[in-house]
DNA sequence: GTCCTTATCTACAACGATTGTTGATAGTGT
DNA sequence: ACACTATCAACAATCGTTGTAGATAAGGAC
């Protein structure tokens, strides 16, 4: 992903304003590259510094990003939207427990609908998800009252 | 999928009453196998003859057959469960303008995170999602105001 | 067939994630 | 420093789904 002087540049390029608001939260999108963070998770990181900042600012900004191309908005059925910023095609990891999500970057371009079944249909992209137990859920003993998502 | 005796039959092992609501959710699902309802579309289906059914009762039915086995709920990122009545493992295409969802029956079985991505991670299930426009909206001419789900 | 127990039903409220609205606030070019 | 207008915070609304409650009906026993 882009620093937070280049994600400034860009929304200046695309006639935004810079404001600390979105400053910090590009800040917080930096901090938490990799995680695969919610709206929410971002939002916590952010109040911190910000305490009067709103939840609404945060999705606004994090829906512009994605406008913008620097950044993918993922719903891997954990609930809630999480935000990528690895840009390049790859796939995901997603832990059934926590719903902690992981990169798998590989080529599966191989993988294609077999003749027949899409004929009519025109495929623009492939998702492909692992589902399972991630390795800290997996060491942990079980808790039924876990919270998944 | 089961017939409406079948269920009926698993429903009353389990201890669960046949009541003439679940009757008519299991004959809709019968109607309606392959095209991976919503709640909403059942109850839709089941609301003409039943003019006083609530949706929390479709609800209800679906969710006690998926814990028994006879269905599965798909999160497939259209915006609400899809119910799906085929039940041996297959994959899904997904049309990106109407929510129309198609089985991809074939075996993936080589899909498999590279080693090195998932070590510490316990795959369950692999999902592939292929997303696009079926053929209906890709002969319809564009519609910009479209509701895709 | 009738009665009793208890599961199921409907109606309604509540939930969590996300988006719409609105008037106040604050970037940014001049 | 000014004016213009994008952005902000606060709040209400939305949508799909689930919780709660009291009324109703399924199914076994007699």
């Amino acid at each position: 992903m882009k620093s937070v002087g280049e994600l400034c540049e860009v929304f200046r390029a695309e006639g935004l304003r810079i404001t600390p608001q979105r400053q910090h939260i590009f800040s917080a999108l930096d901090q938490l590259h990799g995680t695969h963070p919610t709206a929410d998770s971002l939002y916590a990181a952010v109040v911190d510094e910000l305490p009067t900042i709103s939840l609404k600012t945060v999705y606004q900004t994090l829906n512009d990003l994605v406008r913008v191309g620097e950044l993918t908005q993922l719903d891997l059925a954990t609930g809630s939207f999480r935000f990528d910023t690895t840009l390049d095609p790859h796939h995901h990891l997603v832990c059934d427990d926590c719903g902690a999500v992981f990169d798998v970057h590989a080529d599966f371009d191989a993988v294609r609908p077999p003749v027949g079944s899409a004929d009519q249909f025109a495929v623009a992209s492939t998702e492909i998800t692992f589902r399972g137990r991630c390795n800290d859920c997996e060491t942990r003993p079980q808790d039924p009252h876990n919270n998944p998502k």
